[in-house]
DNA sequence: GAGTGGTCTAGACCACGAT
DNA sequence: TCGTGGTCTAGACCACTCT
């Protein structure tokens, strides 16, 4: 209807994920043979359509019964930025480059990143608010080798919204998480006590198969409480 | 073939996936026409088959050429018990019981349990070790309605083994994680030092669309760092 | 009994990749 | 040119649910 050129079922598929959006949980789709009538299809044509949105999540089939827009299902969390985390929260994220520079990479920044010892990396180093107020810092360390001129295009201000518009958008992540207290330098950026309790955050984050982002970051625990979801739920 | 009521394209599947379980990423699966020969079905039916082998991420098809292992998926973390995420590290678990009774729930567990507050919970507090030396002290609330008769039929070594065996494993949690410092009583039972380093892990299981458990739990932030998967990538 | 999704057949034509 | 997966047809029978 709405395309000439495009394949029938995408055309059905489309035609079900529209009447079906914004629907509540539990609200009839059509049948299947009501799709073949309205489309003048074959019903394998309706099944691959539906087939893909069910394998989505959108739809449910129930054998004698229909199909039926599904329950919002459950899902691990999806990779975020600092700067996508605090709007999530409604706080306003700034970012104070302290150091952006070229180095040669550490046996550890290497191993991480997939490179040899002494591979040409990006060292950025922010200090980071949250409604003006300090949070965390991080070290990010980038694979130049992927995102050739990236110091010279001026810094972003958010690193997966640069990466993303080099298609490098990470989609993967290994995260590690652990408590400590402040040394005296932490605290000084920070504007705590020597002392206090901090988060130390560190990923890996994985694009197109790549490693792209290896990161260490500390954040102030009295500010910061990371929420993670796990699993999946049908 | 082994089985004569199975389905012809579920046959057909698992033939498939015995075929290229352990063969290397890359490595053909045999044709759609190949299967179609072997088992004398129609190829819908084979495709059926491989659908939802691509689906699961085992099978990948590319267009002219063929069938192939798909290289494996990175995936976001499962959901684990402490008693599994210590076997994973190589460490024995171990746990005593500090409470385990029934009580009436306050507002913040009622309100996570999903319950009312005064309704019945159970809580159970343990100590837990890994290699004999206490790693964390956990504190769990349990919707009594969904386990009757839990706390009679003596603790289980593995809460998330018992909740299974009861149909009640849990696929979904939110969990937060911050660091503090440990309190005195804390320190005590981690025989550590007051003001050391403790990593908090909140966490709200779900099972079957029901909030089963709900724990707060200290960790010794000198032996435990948390790891995490985020995303997912084809 | 009427309607639903689940399974299955025996063909067909297409675009694309390898040779 | 030949083999591959991608799409599509026009039927069929089954088990199941709902009324």
């Amino acid at each position: 209807m709405t395309e000439g050129r495009a394949l029938k079922h995408v055309q059905v598929r489309e035609y079900v994920r529209s009447l079906v959006s914004g629907a509540a949980p539990g609200s009839p789709a059509p049948s299947e043979r009501e799709l073949v009538q309205r489309f003048g299809v074959a019903r394998m044509t309706v099944r691959q359509a539906m087939d893909a949105l069910v394998v989505e999540g959108l739809l449910e089939r129930i054998p004698g019964r229909g199909t039926f827009v599904a329950r919002p299902r459950r899902v691990a969390s999806r990779l975020t930025s600092y700067t996508e985390e605090m709007q999530r929260r409604g706080l306003l994220a700034e970012s104070q480059t302290l150091l952006a520079r070229r180095e040669q990479a550490g046996p550890g920044v290497a191993r991480a990143l997939n490179l040899t010892e002494g591979d040409a990396v990006i060292h950025w180093r922010r200090l980071r608010r949250a409604d003006g107020i300090p949070m965390c810092i991080e070290d990010a360390y980038l694979n130049e080798i992927l995102i050739p001129g990236f110091l010279q295009a001026g810094m972003p201000t958010s690193l997966y919204e640069a990466l993303d518009a080099r298609g490098l958008r990470p989609t993967w992540a290994e995260d590690s998480i652990t408590a400590d207290v402040a040394t005296e330098e932490e605290a000084g950026l920070l504007e705590t006590e020597t002392g206090a309790a901090v988060l130390r955050h560190s990923r890996r984050a994985v694009a197109e198969e790549k490693v792209v982002e290896v990161s260490r970051s500390v954040y102030r625990a009295d500010r910061f409480t990371m929420w993670v979801q796990l699993g999946e739920e049908g």
